[in-house]
DNA sequence: AACGTTATCGGGAACGTTCCCGGAAATAGT
DNA sequence: ACTATTTCCGGGAACGTTCCCGATAACGTT
């Protein structure tokens, strides 16, 4: 596949590439004439410029690198859809990698995305991930970085958030408003940000409500498969008193609970009442219809990437950095 | 962020540029020692080769492009992590674009393709899509191109779908052996390849059946949102005999149908029953559990992906094209 | 007429890498 | 001791583009 390049031009119309250049730049200091040759030609040889060259006079890769856990996770899909929809719109293309929640995966991630030389990463943690030193070592080096939804606070930059601790403590509250007093939560991992906001938020409810905090309630996860989150959930209901209600803290697992109390025969809302915390573009079609806190994916993933290219396009490093906290939403249904 | 050239080690250990190149290239011309040397050094320094200089010497960009309608559905996005299995495995990178059903969209990401120099493209037409004149002019400049799913017979290269007829044979044959009569079809788009397939399957199950075609039951949907989807099954519910099945041919057609009879309080599978052509991850957890003919996603792209590869790497144009079929399989569940 | 300005263009280096070509030194062969 | 071969390395062009530095005319100014 040949493509035309502007020596090619150059030849063809007897001028030296510079010129050619600055003609297709609209330089003004090229004659109206031979711009206008120049410019009919390349548009009839359907000229476009080749941007590894550009790339590499720049040294810059007018690229972006995205990790995420997945991409089969509406939330994640959906901040994608937000990311790029910003990037695009300023001249960046996007490079889409997938941690499928392990750390050596990330790791050969970021090592993939630096030597393919982006301009600056955006990325939500694995939830195995508790040594953050690869991405504090690229940060240094000053790689621009941008931090959402799963965020550190180990690695000093921007980042965008949801109000976790809210949306928890909302999520609780209306669970204990509705009569229930044993709330069980099952969330991902410990060491993850986001899992303490959660932890933190759903315990300030059962505080403020002079609910006692039984740490045999929590369930941390460290696998998403059915079958994990089955023996979690059958674990719980064993316990004496009896949970009577489930707050999750992902797409993943509210679904899996759903699942694995259908199979265990478990009514829902009357035996146990389900709140998750997700965006699935279905819960309001699921049996019962799933109640969760929802989250501003695609606006996480805009404002993410516009910090991002603020901060790349930036000369100097900005004193400060800022963590921006996107409200979440409390849907209820059936479920709850 | 400033990294290390090969200039960078030359200079700092008195070699040219040409010696370095070859010691890390492990060159047999090379000197054991200035290679252990080279090597040393670069592995201290952090030395990672510019991919940028690589492609533009090579010509050869080491990514492919792909369109999809979106990646926020589930089948895409299984398809995508097939796609990047083999993709990462040969060494190519995947750029991503979304046409969300619309043909100015998918044209407009054809021209960032070719602009960004991709190795080859893979895609999924959008279904507003009847003119295919931007994929056949790239076709034949001799860009790669390898269509998954939504095909188009228009275009003479490699193609992987499923087994449209067989999957909405059976689907429609299921609906009959479990005694409706009425069968509606709800598909998306008329010029699209995968639509007329599956309601050629869906015609011959019920030519095989004795069951009289009748066109008022085929719905055409342009839009996919929910309001649109009500609507026509608000219509097809006002026919006369009414019908009493309904057969969608997507994802997003399924999930809308569903919240469509819901909201009208239609009794599923009593007075409707549903099977779509879907690949919706929840489909079990449905209210109620979603019959579906499923398609294998991640297969898909991965044998999709690994044909564009092969088709980049051979020198010499295949003389035939293959179409490869793969099967699909019918999950029955309470919606039908 | 001599000079400065302006308009218009070309030459060539640079970005990082590979690879062809050539060349010096060391070794082997007679 | 002389040539032939091997070993090891450097110079420089090339990929496509931009941009700095000149260069040549034509023009205007005194």
């Amino acid at each position: 596949m040949h493509t035309v390049t502007i020596k090619d031009i150059a030849k063809a119309l007897n001028l030296s590439t510079s010129t050619v250049s600055r003609a297709l730049r609209d330089s003004y200091e090229i004659n109206p004439e031979t711009k206008q040759l120049v410019l009919e030609y390349a548009e009839k040889m359907n000229y476009r410029p080749n941007p590894i060259a550009l790339s590499l006079r720049e040294n810059k890769s007018w690229a972006i690198g995205v990790i995420v856990p997945e991409i089969a996770n509406h939330f994640f899909s959906q901040a994608i859809n937000g990311i790029e929809e910003t990037a695009y719109k300023r001249g960046y293309h996007v490079m889409i990698f997938q941690s499928n929640e392990s750390y050596e995966r990330e790791v050969a991630n970021v090592g993939h995305i630096v030597a393919r030389r982006v301009d600056g990463l955006l990325i939500s943690i694995s939830n195995q991930t508790s040594d953050v030193n690869h991405l504090k070592e690229l940060h240094e080096q000053g790689l621009p970085i941008v931090l959402f939804d799963r965020v550190s606070d180990e690695i000093h930059t921007h980042k965008v958030v949801t109000d976790n601790f809210k949306g928890a403590f909302q999520a609780t509250e209306h669970l204990i408003l509705s009569g229930r007093r044993r709330i069980a939560h099952l969330t991902s991992s410990s060491f993850l940000y986001i899992a303490k906001e959660r932890l933190a938020g759903y315990r300030a409810a059962l505080e403020k409500h002079d609910i006692p905090f039984d740490e045999r309630l929590i369930y941390f996860s460290k696998a998403f498969d059915s079958e994990y989150v089955r023996n979690s959930v059958e674990e719980l209901l064993m316990l004496n008193p009896k949970p009577d209600a489930f707050f999750t803290a992902s797409d993943r697992l509210a679904l899996g609970c759903l699942e694995a109390l259908h199979e265990l025969n478990v009514k829902i809302p009357r035996e146990i009442a389900l709140i998750g915390f997700t965006n699935l573009r279905a819960a309001h079609l699921l049996s019962p219809a799933l109640s969760t806190v929802c989250q501003p994916a695609f606006d996480m993933g805009k404002t993410a990437a516009g910090l991002l290219l603020d901060l790349i396009e930036s000369k100097k490093k900005p004193i400060e950095f800022k963590t921006i906290n996107l409200q979440t939403e409390i849907v209820i249904r059936k479920s709850s």
